[in-house]
DNA sequence: CATTATTTTCTCTAGCATGTAGAAATCATG
DNA sequence: CATGATTTCTACATGCTAGAGAAAATAATG
């Protein structure tokens, strides 16, 4: 009966890396965070436009921190994970490994 | 730079059901099989459109099968999995795994 | 046998949610 | 003033959802 209730993929990522980051989950480095996991071209738009509405689900929670002495150290806005977030995400996690369950994916590569 | 190369959730899940079922994979069945794993309430009609969606990227292939004798028994249309089905979602399982490997997800219900 | 019911499956369509891209604005330091 | 790191804005493309309805088969009925 899921109405708002599932994550899109790229929510999915995002919400990983808000997690493993811990403090120091914002903007930019969530970013380099998913692009150097998975390799892909992540647009920095891509990833607030989906930060923004992952708050507005109340998934996550935003504060914004201190500026850091570094040259263009401006204050950054980070993430943290809510309860609703750690739901959805297991939610999420676990409706896939269902479906994933005692499966073989096949290499497309192999000899067909 | 994946442009039109990456799965929405949906179609993630859609896919592992194609895979999983084999030669028994249609609609309505691809339906069940989401349903009962995951327990959503899975219409039809987003079923279909995203059995659709899916052969148009071409990560699935449909053939039409002949009626089997039961009541209602009309032809199905079945769908199979194909190459770029399979890299598809080998990309989509290791982009997951890259981001979750070594994560554990809090439960909420926990003493917080 | 002809007609109507029922069952299973598939099709269509419209509206909302998510994802993508790039340019511009802020706020810090050199 | 120049430069660097970050955030904001905005417009559009793609994916998801819901529900009603059309087909194609067998079953039931008079």
């Amino acid at each position: 009966m899921p109405k708002g209730e599932s994550l899109g993929e790229f929510e999915h990522l995002v919400l990983l890396a808000v997690l493993r980051l811990g403090p120091d989950s914002y903007g930019m480095r969530v970013r380099r965070e998913i692009a150097e996991r998975t390799g892909r071209d992540v647009t920095i738009g891509a990833v607030y436009a989906t930060l923004d509405r992952l708050a507005a689900k109340g998934l996550v929670t935003s504060t914004l921190s201190d500026p850091t002495p570094e040259r263009g150290g401006r204050a950054k806005r980070s993430f943290r994970l809510t309860g609703a977030g750690s739901e959805a995400l297991n939610r999420a996690q676990h409706d896939l490994a269902s479906m994933v369950e005692g499966l073989v994916i096949p290499d497309p590569g192999a000899a067909r």
